[in-house]
Parts: structure tokens; sequence; C-alpha cells
DNA sequence: GTGAAAGCGCTAACAA
DNA sequence: TTGTTAGCGCTTTCAC
């Protein structure tokens, strides 16, 4: 299973160049301010000795860790077939890895799952952590506020509109934090998905919902009822993002509105299910009925027969910009130049509607 | 963003509960010997404080992390869509947990990212590391090496017939290490599936093999070739466990040999691709072509039309294992039984041909 | 420019 | 049973 040699240390190092630990430690760090040959001398023992520094001691001191957490609260399963996470962490990465951030991955499914994810996040392994996927009095937002982790919401959170859930906790932080997000402009792009639907002509407009427990699917819904204002209740059926969902509740629409002529779906994965249903029920799109979804993740879109008309989000930059603000924020932090660029804030991205065949 | 409160120390609890550091220290990982009240006292200090203990001053002395690190050499579009990874991962997650250990996850694409990885592990972040979907010449097994990380394989590593790659680093590790890995009998499912075809009366049966530079599609051609053991050699076209690779294979193989009546794939999404380009080609399946897969991923073997005959591996169990593996002879290593319970060794699992539909 | 020394927060001998 | 003490490996003043 490969051997434990104890690592060398600094000392090690220091004895080897035959300087003090403190020089080892500049050169090591780049810091200036040492003389080009004892440089030399000690890049030559860190090389032979193979010297990499300790994280732990680095970190005891510093108070740094240069790594950070995404937290995602959605089971395995999900995380992992669903194509929008995928482009999200890819941008996270991306930004992250730039700035020499390591991205430590923590999934929550269950109750155990949080405590250890809180502990974890108190514990101090990560500088700041990035969160998504929050659901509706998910205990996450206040175990993240009491373990005192900067962090940056992807979507808005759904207490954002005044205090955290649970009261604060023993003798952490301060006042009730606004919570900075990264979100795209849920309610106006499926405002304009419908208005779409809307000026082809069609008037039996159907919505399928994300999970409700979701801001993004709230607000999403918002916008339908925004242009349908006093829509049939029944032309909106209840999915949960995922192509299953999609199926069931084509079906139920279908069965209670048969005269239904479009469908706007929360997301892709559930206007693919939807398609397979309209086709098994002999409904061809877009003759028949029309069909948008939302998200605009191509290997879905793209691939679905007819192409999906879709509302486009700009998920990797959303990742990317979560990142980036976090990072603004501890940078911030550590420079203690508070208020000079000022607190970042939230982002709200716009969105685009793409054509294709399906509306 | 929240703020950085400093964290209370064990000082500070120490200090409200009127007892010694080490007493604190006693009571908050749950060494006996300690009289109840005084624990009382401690426990409700730390309770009003919020006490969480700072992992990096702790690691520090005890040189454990009880976190783990899993290396997936792929990029993220492949790991976030392909659920073998997902399935892998749910087993590691679950057995990893029931131990108290986080799990890392860390994803290499390109070469920055391996010196990245390499310098992540060798910090001492993670007590150990699970590697998986190595390829042929892989930096990865020589810098986990060098950073001197207990390491267990999914998958037989390329190298395990001998060296290491490149040789080996400064300072660290003595001899050359015999990997600890967990696989499934590729090759022996390989034959199976084979069989089966030939057992249908097949003669002219074609294999869509996987990246080659991976020990898994190796073996499995090699399974093929000990069945078919003089067959043309265009009935063998290479993928790569994708399934567009799958669809160019299955286009290759129809224009070459335009009489194959069966086809085996290195893994169901591949299988799921051929499907697509026969069904295109106007061949009936199983009727014109017998088709057979691997891995009998549930959500695409059961949902391709028709459901798919494949050969099943038990990923989730392979996760399980390999994490198991890992934390026991972590666990060999801290309590210096070395030789005790035997050092782990590698271990390869069943298959077992799944029939459904296709074949 | 370089080194000596203090200390980050914790655990683990060892004493009491 | 509890407290005292000595580091773990590193960064960072502060002298030289």
């Amino acid at each position: 299973m490969t051997e434990t040699a104890p690592r060398p240390t600094l000392e090690a190092v220091a004895a080897r160049a035959g300087v003090s630990r403190a020089t080892v430690s500049r050169v090591v760090n780049g810091a200036d301010g040492v003389r080009e040959p004892l440089v030399e001398r000690v890049r030559q023992a860190v090389e032979e000795l193979g010297y990499v520094p300790n994280q732990a001691a680095r970190s005891l001191v510093t108070k740094r860790h240069d790594a950070v957490a995404v937290v995602i609260a959605e089971p395995e399963t999900r995380v992992f077939s669903d194509p929008f996470f995928a482009q999200q962490l890819r941008g996270i990465s991306k930004e992250l890895t730039a700035h020499d951030n390591q991205l430590v991955l923590l999934l929550t499914e269950g109750r155990d799952d949080h405590a250890r994810v809180g502990r974890y996040l108190a514990g101090g392994h990560v500088d700041g952590a990035l969160v998504f996927s929050l659901h509706l009095d998910d205990p996450l937002p206040e175990l993240i506020h009491r373990a005192g982790v900067p962090t940056v919401f992807g979507g808005r959170p759904g207490w954002s509109d005044g205090l955290l859930p649970h009261g604060c906790g023993p003798g952490r932080a301060g006042a009730t934090p606004t919570p900075v997000y990264v979100d795209s402009d849920n309610r106006g792009g499926a405002r304009e998905a419908v208005r779409h639907l809307a000026g082809l002509g069609r008037t039996r407009i159907a919505h399928i919902t994300g999970a409700l427990d979701q801001t993004s699917a709230a607000d999403r819904l918002d916008g339908y009822r925004d242009v349908m204002v006093d829509a049939d209740p029944r032309l909106v059926a209840e999915g949960d993002f995922t192509p299953g969902g999609g199926e069931r509740a084509m079906r139920e629409l279908l069965d209670r509105c048969p005269d239904l002529d479009a469908v706007f779906a929360a997301n892709d994965l559930m206007a693919a299910g939807a398609l397979r249903v309209l086709r098994q029920h002999g409904r061809r799109v877009p003759d028949d009925v029309a069909v948008v979804g939302f998200d605009d993740m191509l290997p879905v879109a793209e691939q679905t027969d007819p192409p999906l008309t879709t509302v486009r989000q700009d998920i990797e930059t959303m990742g990317r910009l979560m990142a980036r603000l976090l990072l603004r924020g501890l940078d911030r932090h550590a420079t203690q130049e508070e208020g000079v660029g000022g607190t970042p804030s939230s982002v709200v991205l716009p969105t685009t509607l793409v054509r294709r065949a399906t509306a």
C-alpha cells in the first residue's frame, strides 16, 4: 500500500543548505530579500530532499488553507447525472485552480451528512464555501453561518428575505448576514419563454415546474404566471428537475388538459422527458404542442428529437463568478481593506432564448 | 459574506470550565477516565462557546486527517456524465462516512492538474488516496508514490507487471510497491459475453473496445480474443467508453463488415450508442444483430431499446471495497501490527451475465 | 539580508 | 483522575 517514510521538514532542508529555517521558509514562499546564491542552495536542498511543506503546520500559523469547499445539497445520483452540476463545477474549478486553490467537494444527502459537513467547515479546513442547490428549510445555511465560513451561494437562498431560519448560534458571528449569491434571471427568462410561446399563437400553455422548494423553480413559476395572468391552474404540474419527473408531469398535464398546445418546462432534462411522453401520445412537436425548456444544457438540448428551444443561462460563468466573488471576499478580508473595493454583492445574470425546433 | 470572528480555543474552554486543557481535550475526544461532573462542565463550556477543534492543530500532532482523497484521471465532463463514477463514488462515500472520514474529490485533466494534485497529496491533507481511471503512462502513480500516500487503485494499474514507470523519486520510499487494487474480472466477463453470443449461433461477432490505454479495456479485448481465436481483425473497432465513441465504432464496423451478426461492446454507454446506429441502419436487434454490453449500469441498460443484455459488475461494491481496504491499511499502519492481519492485497470481483432483450 | 526565538492550537507523555 | 509540559512544523516579528 506504500510505506510512509517520515517527510523531511523545514529544519532538515535548512541543515542541508546550511541556512536557518527562516531563510528556507522565505525561499519556499517566494518572498524576496534573499540573496541569489542562498536561494540557489536552498532550492537544491529542497529538490534533493523532496521537501514539501506541511500544510497543517502552515495553516496553523497563517490561518489560510487555499482550499474552498463546494457544498451541494443533492444526492450523488443527481449530482452525477445532471449536467448542470458538471458545468457549474467546471466553472468553479477553473477559477479556483487559476488562483491556486483546491476544490473540496462535499455532498450532503441526509441529516447525518449535514452534521458532518458542519463539522468539516467549522473545523477550519477551508477558507470559504460555495453552496448550491439549497432547498427551503435547509439547515445548511444556519450550519454554515455558525461555522463562520465566508460563503457564496449558487442561486438565491430561500431565506434571503430576512433572517436566518433558526436564529443565531452561540458565540459566533454578529448581525444577520446578507447572503451573497449568483443567480440567473429565472423570472425574466421564464417570462421570455412563455411570451415566445404566446407569440407563436399558443393559448393553452402549460408549465412543468422544478422542485418548488428551490427558489429557481419558484421564480420560473412566477415568470410563467406573470404572462399567463389568469391561466387555468390545471395547466401547472409540479416536477422535480429530473427527466422522470418531467415525464410524470407531462402525463398528468395531458390527462388534465388534453387540449394544451404548448409546454414550458423549468429545465431541459424535464423538457426531454416531456418530449418522450408527447411522442408516445402521438402529439407532434411543435405542430401540435410547442415545447420550451430552460438551461440550454447542450448535451441535452441539442440531442432531443427535435432539438429543443430553450432559455439559455451561462452556467459555467455562474460557477466562475461564484468562485471569483468568494476569493475576492477572502482577499479583502486578508488585506483589511474593508470597503475599498466594496463588499462583494450578489449578481444576477441575464438569460437568452435559444430557438431550435420545438417552438 | 459572513465575518470571521476568532474561533474559541481549547484554552478558552478550559478556562471557562475551570479545568486544564488536557481534560478538555480528553472530553472532546471521548477518552474515558474523566469523572462525570467534570465531563458535564466541559461539555457545557464547549456548548456555550461553540467550540470546534482546530483540525490543523490536531493534525499537526496526530498526523491523522480523517480524510481520504479520491483521484479521478478524467475530465469533469466525463466524470459527471458517466454513471460509472457516480456509483463508484457512492460506494466509496458510504464506506468513508461510516468511518467518519471525509471524501476529498480531486479531478485531474491535464498536466498542470497533476502537479497540483501531487502537491496536495504530498502536502499531507489526507491519510490516503483512492485512485481510478488510470491511463497508460499516467504520471499519477509516480506522483502519488513520491508523495508517500497510502493508495488503493480502482482497476488494475497498467504498470503492475513490474516497476513504477519513471524510477523512484528522491528520498521517498523504499522498495517498489506492489499496488493494491480492486478490479472486476474483466477478461472472464468478456469471455462469458462472447461465449453467450457464440452460443446463440452467432459467428461474426464484433467487439467495440474501450479506451485501450486502460487495463479494463485491454482485458476485455483479451477476453474477446480468448474466445474468438482467429477472428477477423476487422471485427474489432476501438472506442473510448463514451456513447459517441460507441456510435463511431459501430458505423466503422458496419462499414467494414456488413455481415456481422453480433456486437460485444466494452461498456453499456457504447452499447447504447451502437444500438442507435444499428437502428439507423435498419438492423433489427437482436434478430439481425445481437448486442451485449458491460457494466450493467441500470439507468442505461434498462432504458435502451430494447433493454440491454450485459455483463454485470458491482461497481458500488468495488467502491466500498476500495475504501475498506484503504482504511484497513491505514489502521494497520497506525496500530503497528504490521503483518498481523496480513498486508491488504488486491481483490478481483466476479462478473455475471444479465440477460435482457438484445442477446 | 539573515538568524534566533516565539507561538499558532492541539495531543500525549509524564507527574502529581 | 487530573494537571504540567513538551513539542508537532511552520511563519513571522525582531535583533543582528
